[in-house]
RNA sequence: GCCGACGUAGCUCAGGGGUAGAGCAGCUGAUUCGUAAUCAGCAGGUCGUGAGUUCAAUUCUCACCGUCGGCUCCA
C-alpha cells in the first residue's frame, strides 16, 4: 500500500499525494497555468528537476522560465543542447564547462577544429533538430569511479579532472539523446522547451581561466522564452553599438586614438576637451568646497623613488622602462602617491594639522597589455583625480564617511545614480598588523552602512597595503568599470617615513588613504558618453546653441546673435552655409546640440530667435523670444541644471 | 601576452591574381530655400607595414603593427 504524503504548496495548502508523485505532477494539479511555464522545482528550498520524486512531506514550489533561476536553467539546457550539436558535427572535441552567464551561456570546448562564424550556424541548425527532436534530459546518479570511467571511455579528459576534484562520493550525469554531461541540474524536462536562442560569438578562453593551461575555444550563446524577448535582446545590443563611446567619439568629434602616436594614448579634440574642462572646473571646484588642497607634481622621477615606494618590485611588469638622465634612471609616473608623499614631508606636521587632503589632476602612465585596451576605458595614459588623505588613526572613520559621501555626490551630479560597490578585505599577502587591518576594514564598513549603499564585500580581493571600496559603472555593453576606488595604505607612510608630532610630544604615523572619484578622466568621459549617448546635459554639452541662417540674406543677422551668444559666455556654433535648413537642422541634431536658433527674415526684422530644441519636456521654452529674453531665459535654466552651484 | 575575426578614400562599407568601387564628407558651380538630407560637376587611395610565391600581388603565404570580441591582467 502506496504512503501518502503531504506536500505544502506554494500558496501555503497543503494536499496529499501517492509517494513518488512527480513534482511536475504536483504543479501541474496544483497550478496548471503556471505548470506551462516551470522551468524546474524548488523542493523544500533545493532546485530539482521536473521530473524528481517526491517521497516525503515537502514544500514544493514551480520555478518559471520568467524568473531569474528559471531562466538559468533554461539556458543551462540550452548550453548542453550546443555541447551535442557541436559533438555531431566536430570530430575529437573535448567538452569542458558550459555554464549559463548574465545574458546567456556559453560552452568551452578542445577542438582541434577552429570555429568560425560560418560553424555557428552550422552548429544553431544542428541545435534546431535537436531541439525538434524533444529528448528529455534525464538524470542519473552514479558513483565517481563510475563516473571517471564512464567519461574516460569518451576521452572526456576534462570531465574526469572535474569529478576527481568533486568531495561527494556520487556525482550526477544528465543525458539527452546520444549526449551525457557531467552536471549538478537541474535540467528542463526536454529539449523541446527550447524555444528561442541565437549563437553570439567565438573567443579563446584557458582552460579554468589560467594563463599556464591550454586554450580552449569557447562559444557564448543566448536563450529566451520567445523569440519577441529574444529579438529584443538582440535590439538592446544593436542599440547599445550605437552609444558605443568609441563610435560617437569620431561621430561627435570629442577624441582620438592614433596608431602614429601609439595604442592607448589619448588626444582629445577641441570639443572632447570642453567637456574635460568643465568636469575639471566642475572636480576643482568641489574639492575647495571639501577642503582638500589642490597641488601639481613632476610626471617623472627617479627609479629610487619607485624603489621606496614598492612600485618598482611590485607593479614592474606595468612600468615603462627608465630613461637615463645624467646616469641616473628616471620613469614617467605610474601614480602620483610619491609625490604626495613628498610634500607632505616637506616639513614636520602637528596632529593639529591632520586631516591633509592633497588632490591632483595627476597624469600617469602604465604599461598595458595590448590585449587590454579599449577606447577610453582601458588606457595607457590617463589622468587621475588623485587625492591622498594623511590623517590620524582616529579620524579615518570620517574621513571614510566624508570621502564616500563626496564620491557619491560627484557621481550623481553627473547623472550615475546605479553602480556596484564592493568592499575588498585583507588578501593572504598583506603588509600591516591584523590590528590595523580589522580597524581599517571596520571603518570602511561602518562608513558604508552609515551611507545606507548596497555593498558587496570582496573578501580577499583587498590590495596588500590596504582594504579598500570600489564603486564599479556599468558601460552599455553591460561591462563593469571601476571608476571611484577608496582605499587605506599602512605600507607607503612606512616605506617613506611618514609621520607626524602628537599631542604627546612624540612621533606617529598617519594612516593614509588613496582615493579617485571618477577614477580616471579618460574613462570616465567614456562612461559619461555612453550614459548619455552622446547628448550631454546643458551644462556639459560641448556646444550648448547652434545659430542657423536661413539664407544667405540673413547672415549678418546670424553673426550678430552668434556673436552676442558667445560674448554672454554660451558655447555656440553658427551655421550660415549656403544649405537648406532641414540639412543645418539634421546635422545639428546629429551633433546632438541642445539649442537651435533659427533666423531668418522675421527674426532679423523683429530681433528674435526661433527656438528648437533637442532636449524634449524642458519647461517654457520660448518658441519665438525676443533675443535678449533667451539669452536670460538660457542663463537661468543653465544654472537650474548644473550642480549644485 | 593568449585564441579568433578584421585592416580598401576623412567616415561607413563593397570588391577581388591582370591599371581600384559606392554612399556620405570635401572642393567648384547652380539654387536663396522656414524646422531631420536641393541638384550637378570635380577631386580623393603605396588596398595597415615588411618579406615571400608568381610573368604579374591590393587579392595567395608568412611575419610584424593596429582594431574588435573574449581570456588573462588591472595600483
Amino acid at each position: 500500500m502506496p504512503n501518502q504524503i503531504k506536500i505544502t504548496l506554494n500558496n501555503g495548502k497543503v494536499k496529499e499525494y501517492e509517494a513518488g508523485v512527480t513534482a511536475a505532477a504536483v504543479l501541474k494539479d496544483t497550478a496548471a497555468d503556471i505548470f506551462k511555464k516551470a522551468a524546474a522545482a524548488q523542493v523544500n528550498g533545493r532546485y530539482v528537476d521536473l521530473t524528481y520524486e517526491l517521497n516525503e512531506d515537502a514544500r514544493v514550489k514551480p520555478v518559471t522560465i520568467d524568473s531569474k533561476e528559471g531562466l538559468d536553467i533554461y539556458r543551462h539546457s540550452t548550453s548542453h543542447v550546443m555541447a551535442q550539436a557541436v559533438k555531431e558535427l566536430f570530430d575529437g572535441v573535448k567538452i569542458t564547462i558550459g555554464p549559463f552567464i548574465e545574458d546567456g551561456f556559453y560552452y568551452d570546448f578542445d577542438s582541434p577544429h577552429t570555429f568560425t562564424p560560418f560553424d555557428l550556424e552550422k552548429i544553431e541548425e544542428k541545435m534546431a533538430d535537436i531541439i525538434r527532436g524533444d529528448r528529455p534530459f534525464v538524470k542519473e546518479e552514479m558513483s565517481k569511479e563510475d563516473a571517471i570511467k564512464f567519461f574516460g571511455e569518451k576521452s572526456e579528459t576534462y570531465k574526469q579532472e572535474l569529478i576527481a576534484e568533486i568531495p561527494d562520493e556520487k556525482v550526477s550525469i544528465y543525458r539527452h539523446d546520444n549526449f551525457a554531461d557531467l552536471c549538478r541540474g537541474p535540467h528542463l524536462p526536454s529539449t523541446r522547451w527550447i524555444k528561442a536562442f541565437k549563437l553570439l560569438s567565438i573567443a579563446g578562453a584557458y582552460w579554468r581561466g589560467d594563463e599556464k593551461n591550454k586554450m580552449l575555444q569557447r562559444i557564448y550563446g543566448t536563450a529566451f522564452p520567445t523569440k519577441r524577448e529574444l529579438d529584443e535582446y538582440l535590439n538592446r545590443l544593436e542599440e547599445a553599438k550605437k552609444r558605443d563611446h568609441r563610435k560617437l567619439g569620431i561621430e561627435l568629434d570629442l577624441f582620438s586614438i592614433s596608431d602614429e602616436i601609439g595604442s592607448g594614448l589619448v588626444c582629445w579634440h577641441p570639443k572632447g576637451a570642453v567637456v574635460r574642462g568643465i568636469i575639471e572646473d566642475f572636480w576643482k571646484r568641489e574639492h575647495y568646497r571639501h577642503d582638500y588642497q589642490v597641488v601639481y607634481t613632476p610626471h617623472i622621477a627617479k627609479v629610487d623613488l619607485w624603489k621606496t615606494s614598492g612600485h618598482w618590485a611590485f607593479y614592474r611588469d606595468n612600468l615603462y622602462s627608465p630613461m637615463d638622465v645624467e646616469g641616473q634612471g628616471f620613469i614617467v609616473k605610474p601614480m602620483n602617491c610619491p609625490f604626495h608623499i613628498q610634500i607632505y614631508n616637506s616639513h614636520l606636521r602637528s596632529y593639529r594639522e591632520l586631516p591633509i587632503r592633497y588632490a591632483e589632476l595627476g597624469t600617469v602612465y602604465r604599461f598595458e597589455r595590448s590585449g587590454v585596451l579599449h577606447g577610453l576605458l582601458r588606457v595607457r595614459g590617463f589622468t587621475q583625480d588623485d587625492a591622498h588623505i594623511f590623517c590620524r588613526p582616529e579620524q579615518l572613520e570620517e574621513e571614510i564617511g566624508d570621502v564616500l559621501n563626496f564620491t557619491i555626490y560627484i557621481l550623481k551630479s553627473f547623472g550615475f545614480n546605479e553602480f556596484d560597490i564592493y568592499l575588498s578585505t585583507r588578501p593572504e599577502k598583506y603588509v600591516g598588523t591584523l590590528d590595523k587591518w580589522e580597524k581599517a576594514e571596520n571603518a570602511l564598513k561602518v562608513a558604508l552602512e552609515k551611507s545606507g549603499l548596497k555593498f558587496q564585500i570582496d573578501a580577499g580581493e583587498g590590495v596588500f597595503y590596504g582594504p579598500k571600496i570600489d564603486i564599479k559603472i556599468k558601460d552599455t555593453l553591460g561591462r563593469a568599470w571601476q571608476c571611484s576606488t577608496i582605499q587605506v595604505d599602512f605600507n607607503l607612510p612606512e616605506r617613506f617615513n611618514v609621520k607626524y608630532r602628537g599631542q604627546d610630544d612624540k612621533e606617529h604615523q598617519p594612516i593614509m588613504i588613496h582615493r579617485a572619484l571618477m577614477g580616471s578622466l579618460e574613462r570616465f568621459f567614456g562612461c559619461l558618453i555612453e550614459h548619455y549617448a552622446g547628448s550631454f546635459p546643458l551644462w556639459l554639452a560641448p556646444v550648448q546653441v547652434i545659430v542657423l541662417s536661413i539664407t544667405e540674406k540673413n547672415e549678418a543677422y546670424a553673426m550678430k546673435v552668434y556673436e552676442r551668444l558667445r560674448f554672454e559666455g554660451v558655447r555656440s556654433e553658427i551655421d550660415i552655409r549656403n544649405e537648406k535648413l532641414g540639412l543645418k537642422i539634421r546635422e545639428a541634431e546629429m551633433q546632438k546640440i541642445p539649442f537651435m536658433l533659427v533666423v531668418g527674415d522675421r527674426e532679423a526684422e523683429n530681433n528674435t530667435v526661433a527656438v528648437r530644441t533637442r532636449i524634449k519636456g524642458i519647461e517654457g521654452v520660448p518658441q519665438a523670444a525676443d533675443f535678449k529674453d533667451f539669452i536670460g531665459w538660457f542663463k537661468g535654466l543653465l544654472i537650474r541644471q548644473s550642480p549644485a552651484l
